[in-house]
DNA sequence: GCTACGATCGACT
DNA sequence: GTCGATCGTAGCT
């Protein structure tokens, strides 16, 4: 039997549970301290028939396992040398996942800044920055459950996107079979977003609605 | 054992 | 805009 929790991250379209993830709170309670963000941008991965998923054509190894998890699960992993989080979503038969790109902080935002030795957008606005700005730099939560773990997503703590933007993935091969796929989601105008340009901001609503 | 290659980042022009 | 650093994993010999 699932959780409410469980259910949220299966039974619908992984596009529609990436939309719905934006404005989500994650948090993680880290060694120095609590840290947290709300999500502004995030790719859906489909799973063995997506080009550009860990789990294409049925790839199965031990870097990637946790891709085959529980929903609502945590696939952590790293890429040149950087760490990255990704939420499992559908179950062991559909290795998909939802790779946060994007994080607004929220939760202790100086102890994030601090984690990255830097300040402003730069402190989160990529996957493998937010990693770092929540404080892990380790794998050592990857194929655990985020429900009751410390890091994890508040479903009930969000914010309100007031408009949401589609676009091809980042970072992925562009001629491969759908590496032009529109399956990356970011709310539009806030400057949190990966590659965000400046007059694209939107500085007095950050994108969120009132 | 050895090599190639990323779901990236930051420095530089 | 381009480019090099970086390092764990996978796949091959």
């Amino acid at each position: 039997m699932l959780s409410a929790f469980q259910q949220f991250f299966t039974g619908r379209p992984t596009i529609a549970i990436a939309r719905d993830l934006l404005g989500k709170l994650v948090t993680y309670d880290g060694p120095d301290g609590r840290t947290g963000g709300y999500i502004v941008e995030c790719e859906a991965y489909l799973g063995e028939n997506d080009s550009a998923s860990h789990a294409y054509r049925g790839r199965r190894t031990g870097y990637s396992e946790s891709l085959y998890g529980q929903p609502g699960n945590i696939y952590l992993y790293q890429i040149r040398g950087h760490y990255c989080f990704d939420i499992v979503v559908q179950d062991a038969e559909e290795p998909q996942g939802i790779l946060l790109r994007g994080l607004e902080p929220a939760v202790n935002p100086a102890l994030m800044a601090r984690h990255r030795g830097t300040t402003g957008v730069s402190v989160t606005n990529g996957p493998a920055k937010l990693v770092q700005a929540l404080g892990i730099h380790s794998r050592q939560l990857d194929g655990q459950p985020m429900e009751g773990n410390k890091l994890t997503v508040d479903l009930t703590t969000f914010k309100i996107p007031r408009e949401i933007i589609t676009a091809p993935r980042v970072g992925v091969n562009l001629a491969g079979k759908d590496g032009a796929a529109p399956q990356r989601f970011y709310v539009a105008g806030n400057p949190y977003v990966s590659g965000m340009r400046k007059r694209e901001m939107d500085l007095a609503t950050q994108g969120w609605r009132a």
